[in-house]
DNA sequence: CGGGCAATGTAGTCAATGTCAACATCGAAG
DNA sequence: CTTCGATGTTGACATTGACTACATTGCCCG
């Protein structure tokens, strides 16, 4: 698998952005986001230090990119498992998303791409996100139900991100490994709209 | 206040530790934990550009140190609101928290800091989650209920999150500014318990 | 009271890294 | 065939975290 597609002059990579993003997904998941050298994606591409500048004019912007295929994995994920199953089974696609990609779960939601800075990422996940919202508010048929919506993806992401960043103690666990604890903690509430919840407030 | 307590020679600086901490802080919440520099650090203390590594042995120690600040933070924060108010006021203060400070925040949670490294700041951090997990159990008090406290957290750390990302629509937020949605979304649901909830599976 | 030691700060250095500018090479369009 | 835009290369620069060796200080202990 060493000159895969490199058909031309071997002077002209051939697809160098989609080299260097799919060795920097490896990477990413590897080391995290702080392991992520421009000058050691270039090494690996076999390509002058300065080459993957031409498709990433910055190291944000390769950033953006992979948070960005992130998202667009994430809303595979989502789709499968609404197609397969019921509200349930999309969180836990969601929380088994976080887990099985670590870092780049990290690298979507923490801050450090500045997503005002790249509308297309913006783009991806808002997408990603009303699509999200869109199947809840479906699921839940009843009307002024989206503030209720969004409290069942943030109960389904701070699980993603607590299990993620080891903040829940071993007794809490108890000895489930992660993906049954979610399931378990899931499960453990019944989500229930109430009567006079607002909504949405400004009825248009 | 420029040679506050620069009481000796002014070859020591009398409080070096303290006083990287301090303006560590500030360029945190302004700049993000991207923008902490040892060396700019070192200089705004007036100082060589070496002396904060014999207080911080590398720029994680100082990272560990002020995320331990952070949780000692939010430890306060949510006594506070438990002795002032019910679960529901304890949610927001977390939230609130959050909102208020954004990049300590990230820097608490965002997975930056390998805490495994730190163990001063896992004992705080988790002093804090276990003391907000107790008070949780205890409001809920029902046995088995210990999944639903961690699902409960869980809520209200998912919402403070994606508050903070800016990854809820404005349409979702319909305007209201964003403690007043959270309170919103936290008064959207109710949290019953689950009957047959596996609470703490292998009892002890 | 005085000497020495540990704590604290300084000076100098190094390899990496992100980024910029100027130049080289290639493929394709006219 | 020429020319041009896209892609890669070379070289340079400032900045940074980190290491080592050395200086200065305050304080403890005899």
């Amino acid at each position: 698998m060493s000159t895969s597609k490199r058909a031309r002059t071997d002077y002209h990579h051939g697809d160098l952005a989609g080299a260097v993003l799919q060795t920097a997904g490896k990477v990413l998941e590897e080391q995290g986001v702080e392991g992520l050298r421009m000058r050691d994606l270039a090494r690996r591409a076999q390509v002058s230090h300065n080459a993957p500048y031409r498709h990433f004019p910055e190291r944000e912007s390769l950033l953006a990119a992979l948070a960005a295929e992130g998202f667009a994995m994430l809303g595979r994920a989502q789709q499968a498992a609404r197609t397969a199953g019921d509200l349930r089974a999309m969180g836990e696609a969601y929380v088994a998303f976080a887990l099985a990609h670590p870092q780049r779960f990290r690298l979507m939601f923490g801050g450090t791409v500045r997503i005002a800075r790249h509308p297309a990422l913006r783009e991806v996940a808002t997408r990603v996100f009303d699509g999200l919202a869109g199947a809840l508010e479906r699921e839940v048929r009843s009307t002024g139900a989206r503030d209720a919506s969004v409290a069942a993806w943030a109960l389904v992401h701070g699980l993603a991100q607590l299990l993620l960043e080891d903040k829940i103690s071993a007794a809490a666990r108890g000895g489930r490994d992660e993906l049954a604890f979610a399931r378990d903690v899931l499960s453990a509430i019944r989500f229930v709209i109430r009567p006079g919840a607002p909504g949405t407030p400004q009825a248009d």
